[in-house]
RNA sequence: GUGCCCGUAGCUCAUUCGGAUAGAGCAACGGACUUCUAAUCCGUUGGUGGUGGGUUCGAAUCCCGCCGGGCACGCCA
């Protein structure tokens, strides 16, 4: 729960603001108003551990020069209790803070004490928060967009966990609508050719072209042959479609499951309808003026709530639209669940949705701010040098079980956490099979398992590994050594931003700088064989870090293997 | 046509919501295992930040124009 990155800053703000202070009433420099001031790392090593750009910020407001700011805030500066060991003025006028290598020594502790709860926060305190995600459509396999959308709704629904939310991960279960239809159609058709033959029964033109569908009517006649020939075509597509509904459910459980991937909650929409909450929800916004009716239909007046245009509620044929038991299901979520916070993973290709649905909760009454939608850059295949479609129509998608079973659970996650998930990911199926053992994932991992391999041997030498709590961190001096505590002391932070930003790539990012000082620190400096006060300083050093590795991958629900 | 996202090294991406000399990985090249895992490390090469303006102490970042790519604009979900 500690936070020393975040001690540090404040005392250098204090620090600033108090020697700001003195100067002005030292007559030294004039008053204005620095309320923000922004603590930095900087890239390069030699601008020292922090710095602070306030004096040019000022420079214009009281008319100095930004050098001469800086001269005097850093003689007025008091070191006293603070971690402080000495500061510059650079460059055009940034104070660079040098800090005592206490700061580093006095992170490891703090690892060695919290352990796996390192890096947790209690940022969200303890506010409810739903996270809903993948809610692919269950009428096929998951596809690349449903894969990426699983790896970022997961860690972001993890790191909100880690910073002190309490999270629910939801699956919404599309298993009402038009494309239920759709489905039962393209069933009804596939079971009717199989025992007719091909030209008997007629495909619809836009029915699912999969060849899950023709595996689906295969099982079905196994199981029960021909009893659904002679019936009733809506019958025969209903029953069809119950069939084979929870089929796909179950598939797409599991296959989640083997992602790493588990939820809370399986909502179904088809129970928004059957529970009267559809209906409700309409009946409340029509009490409230929200609708009227044109062409046969009904309208959400989206526009009286900041959306660019109008939607239909109920088509002309009587049938309610998707959007509306969207609506019905965030009451559901905000007023009958009573969620905080609601944050809801799109694909691009849903975008036209965040305005519409923005302005629904905002005509139920409830704060638009509630109600975060990310919306995730969809995910291009290539095979062969060639864009490879991922529609379900076309029955050769890619599936995520095909995903997994090429380049692993792990590289998958990590691969879909590498981006920001507002930039395109180009995913090159060839590549990934053929540089799998190459991929950032194992780079990380293989720190991890460095670590635990060199602890065994040395207790197999004898050594107590667990005995490093008086170790004299002191004397680990090395850059090498120092540039690893301080990245590990960065880890809380690093969370707390990810959970603010909802952003995880920051995350494995981290983990590979984490990884790369690790792995330079090992060519470095050695462990087994130094002198015993040293050995069981680096001892603690890479306990730590093998803790922090631990807790990253965590995060990300990707395996931290103790052997390679 | 309108809106959103994107454009940075040969490739894939960073750049900590305006900072110092734009950084990694992969690829290429040169080095390092008799010692805790070489799935590693060290080094070299590689850039008019799509493009043209503007804002200021300072711009890859903010604003405007243009070019190129993706997505959305449905009584589909």
């Amino acid at each position: 729960m500690k936070n020393i990155l975040e001690t540090v800053r404040i005392q250098i703000k204090n620090s600033v603001r108090s020697a700001y202070s003195e100067a002005i009433e030292k007559g030294l420099l004039q008053k204005t108003d620095i309320s923000e001031i922004a603590v930095e790392i900087p890239r390069e090593r030699e601008h020292g551990d922090f710095s602070v750009n306030i004096a040019m910020q000022i420079a214009g407001a009281i008319k100095r020069n930004p050098r001469q700011i800086a001269d005097i805030i850093i003689k007025c500066v008091k070191k006293e209790n603070t971690y402080i060991d000495k500061m510059e003025c650079a460059g055009p006028g940034f104070i660079n803070f040098y800090l005592k290598n206490d700061w580093a020594y006095d992170a490891l502790e703090i690892i060695a004490e919290e352990r796996a709860q390192y890096g947790t926060s209690d940022l969200g305190k303890g506010k409810k928060v739903m996270v809903e995600f993948v809610s692919a459509n269950p009428t096929g396999p998951l596809h690349m967009g449903n894969a990426r959308g699983g790896a970022l709704g997961d860690c972001i629904a993890n790191v909100l966990q880690a910073s002190g939310y309490e999270v629910t991960r939801e699956f919404y279960v599309n298993d009402a609508g038009n494309q239920i239809e759709k489905f039962g159609m393209s069933l009804e058709a596939r079971y009717m050719q199989q025992l007719l033959g091909e030209s008997a029964f007629p495909f619809p033109e836009d029915g699912y072209m999969g060849e899950d569908i023709k595996e689906h009517a295969k099982e079905y006649i196994n199981l029960y042959g021909d009893k659904l020939l002679n019936a009733d075509s809506a019958e025969r597509q209903k029953e069809l479609a119950e069939y084979a509904l929870p089929v796909n459910l179950e598939r797409i459980k599991s296959g989640l499951k083997n992602y790493g991937v588990e939820f809370d909650n399986w909502f179904s929409e088809q129970s928004l309808y059957q529970d009267g909450e559809v209906d409700r929800i309409l009946k409340y916004l029509k009490d409230k003026g929200h609708t009227y009716e044109k062409d046969g239909a009904v309208w959400f007046k989206a526009s009286d709530f900041g959306s660019e245009k109008d939607e239909v509620l109920i088509r002309n044929n009587g049938m309610p639209t998707y959007f509306t038991s969207d609506i019905a299901y965030h009451y559901n979520k905000f007023k009958k669940r009573r969620f905080d916070r609601v944050i809801n993973l799109l694909g691009a290709d849903h975008y036209g949705h965040v305005g519409r649905m923005k302005a629904a909760v905002n005509a139920l009454g409830i704060e638009p701010e509630r109600l975060d939608i990310i919306i995730f850059q969809l995910v291009r295949l290539y095979r062969g040098g060639e864009i490879a479609r991922m529609s379900k129509r076309t029955g050769r998608a890619i599936t995520l079980e095909d995903l997994i079973e090429e380049v692993g659970r792990d590289a998958a996650r990590f691969y879909f956490n590498m981006k920001t998930s507002g930039s395109h990911l180009d995913f090159d199926l060839d590549l990934a099979v053929k540089q799998s053992n190459e991929n950032p994932v194992y780079y990380v991992q293989y720190a991890h398992a460095r670590i635990c391999s060199m602890m065994k041997l040395l207790e197999q030498e004898g050594v107590d590994i667990n005995d490093t709590d008086d170790a004299e961190l002191s004397l680990l001096k090395t850059g090498e050594e120092l540039s690893l505590a301080e990245k590990l002391a960065q880890y809380p932070d690093e969370i707390k931003t990810s959970a603010e930003t909802l952003e995880p790539s920051r995350l494995t990012r981290y983990a590979l700088d984490v990884s790369a000082l690790f792995h330079s620190f090992y060519n470095a400096c050695r462990v087994k064989g130094e002198e015993n006060e040293l050995m069981k300083a680096r001892l603690a050093l890479v306990k730590c870090t093998a803790q922090v590795i631990r807790n990253i991958l965590g995060v990300l629900s990707i395996n931290a293997p103790e052997r390679m």
